[in-house]
DNA sequence: GAGCGGCCCTGGGCGC
DNA sequence: TGCGCCCAGGGCCGCT
């Protein structure tokens, strides 16, 4: 399932295969994944350059000559370039052709992942109207502000970084990690952390999700990266899919809880309650 | 306004 | 073997 990290594999991915390249066609088999106007999206897209490949949280954008393409993989979106003959695949609901003959597909198991077209000047708007939070890194992520949001909430902590407004890219895999690090139960409420809690948990965000980067994200159960290849991260967890397990630090056994309608790991020692 | 739960969607796992 | 149920979860939406 991908979260900031996976998406970051994809952009990078996608950057070495599709630059520089004209969209000739489009064959869109699932229309519900387009979020704005189908025919526009039709229209519009062929004859346009991909310029470069960007990324905003968990949201992938193709940058056009003309436009921003902006594409959300949700659970278990990938693209997969064709230089040539494209196989006939079962969960492939979007096809971009390229002039030079190559395609673009875009396969989605549970159909879950969306795309928008938008001019770049609505950009900005776009991902305020989503309430959408800094990127996690040293320069976006603002510490004051983080523990000032918190301080104002009742929430429990993890549903609170899975919202995504305290900071972009986090999701159930990560968010159990970086909990996990910062020594912080999942059910706390957000207000109940202390100054030293939330400074771990804003630092460890930005450890947690650089070091996967680095890693090519994680692959659990069908996350790949555009040519096909499995991250390493999931090597470095410490938690999530651990349930029965000893905690690596304490010799505890991992637990594993519903918490707002998601799994949720944590080591019952490390990360007490309170 | 904040918080919570249902919904979308399909494949895999499990019990009967 | 085949069927039915449950689970996985990101983000939107409606309800309290």
């Amino acid at each position: 399932m991908p979260e900031l990290p996976e998406v970051e594999t994809v952009r990078r991915g996608l950057e070495k295969l599709i630059l520089g390249k004209k969209i000739a066609s489009l064959d869109i088999r699932y229309p519900k994944i387009i979020k704005t106007d189908l025919d526009q999206f039709q229209k519009e897209l062929p004859g346009q350059v991909i310029v470069s490949m960007g990324r905003r949280g968990k949201y992938l954008l193709f940058y056009l000559t003309e436009k921003v393409l902006i594409s959300h993989l949700r659970m278990e979106g990938k693209y997969f370039y064709y230089p040539g003959q494209v196989p006939e695949r079962k969960h492939a609901h979007v096809f971009i052709h390229f002039e030079d003959g190559g395609t673009l597909v875009y396969e989605d198991v549970r159909k879950f992942g969306t795309m928008d077209l938008l001019a770049p000047e609505l950009l900005e708007a776009y991902f305020l109207s989503k309430k959408l939070g800094p990127e996690p890194t040293e320069q976006d992520f603002d510490l004051e502000i983080f523990m000032s949001a918190l301080k104002k909430s009742k929430k429990p902590i993890k549903s609170h970084l899975l919202d995504q407004t305290l900071v972009a890219g986090l999701g159930n895999i990560y968010v159990d990690e970086v909990l996990w690090r910062a020594k912080v139960h999942p059910s706390r409420t957000s207000n109940s952390l202390t100054a030293q809690e939330t400074r771990k948990v804003h630092d460890q965000t930005i450890e947690v999700l650089g070091q996967a980067v680095e890693k090519g994200g994680s692959t659990i159960r069908t996350y790949t990266n555009a040519f096909g290849e499995d991250g390493t991260m999931q090597e470095f967890h410490q938690v999530y899919d651990k349930a029965g397990q000893a905690c690596s630090r304490c010799g505890s056994i991992i637990e594993k809880i519903q918490l707002s309608g998601r799994g949720t790991h944590f080591c019952p020692k490390c990360q007490r309650r309170k």
